[in-house]
DNA sequence: CACCAGGCAAGTA
DNA sequence: TACTTGCATGGT
């Protein structure tokens, strides 16, 4: 299997190159993205993010001060808004508790105790907290999306009813921990799926992954 | 017009 | 426990 995951990415790597995500310049970017995107397309989170930058409003003071009703309107585009609203303060007003800044959130501590604080948040699930460990704290967890689970189950690796747990284990068990590694392998899945795995072309004809 | 997009939590039986 | 529903904008 550590085989096959390999060759896997190795084609990936060898069709599109680096992807160099996240998309987000700064740990906090990150973390607004990673709830703003929830069941959401990228485009629309660059128009709520792009909000939140005019208005001055990309720092964790501002964002955990901000009336929720008044965060809900800038993040108008990348829809859900007011539960996302929500649910991004929640986050911040965690981090803000624990540690001065985004960054030093992410210090001293064991990846898997700072996996269940984000979980306990409301509105954090397990892909946004693994986002937020592996692209803002750079911990060497696995990010698995509807797209991973589309694609490995098509190449016959894992059933329908496969959970996140079971795909995120079938790359943590096989691979070495690796933050590139892992950061540069969901970025890819999430490529080549936008490209050719999606739900209306089930064919998969020109995928670099015809084959496996 | 219908369907989809880098989820998650709460409600129901 | 196993299913269903609400949340909502913008693109195809």
């Amino acid at each position: 299997m550590r085989q096959r995951l390999l060759d896997i990415y190795q084609a990936l790597f060898d069709c599109f190159g680096p992807q160099h995500w996240w998309p987000g310049e700064t740990p906090l970017e990150i973390l607004v993205g990673a709830v703003l995107t929830q069941n959401t397309n990228w485009s629309n989170v660059s128009r709520a993010i792009d909000n939140l930058r005019r208005a001055g409003l990309l720092s964790l003071d501002a964002l955990v001060h901000l009336p929720t009703p008044l965060l809900a309107e800038q993040i108008r585009p990348s829809g859900y808004y007011n539960l996302k609203a929500v649910r991004l303060q929640n986050l911040l007003h965690h981090i803000a508790a624990s540690a001065g800044s985004v960054e030093g959130y992410f210090d001293r501590r064991p990846t898997a105790s700072l996996r269940e604080e984000l979980l306990a948040i409301k509105g954090i699930g397990p892909e946004t907290a693994d986002s937020i460990l592996l692209y803002a704290g750079n911990k060497p967890t696995f990010v698995v999306d509807a797209y991973t689970h589309r694609i490995l189950n098509r190449h016959g690796l894992v059933a329908d009813e496969s959970d996140y747990h079971e795909l995120q284990a079938l790359f943590l068990d096989h691979l070495e921990p690796d933050v590139t590694l892992f950061n540069e392998y969901h970025a890819l899945i999430v490529r080549t799926a936008k490209e050719f795995c999606r739900k209306s072309n089930p064919a998969c004809d020109a995928c670099p992954l015809k084959g496996f």
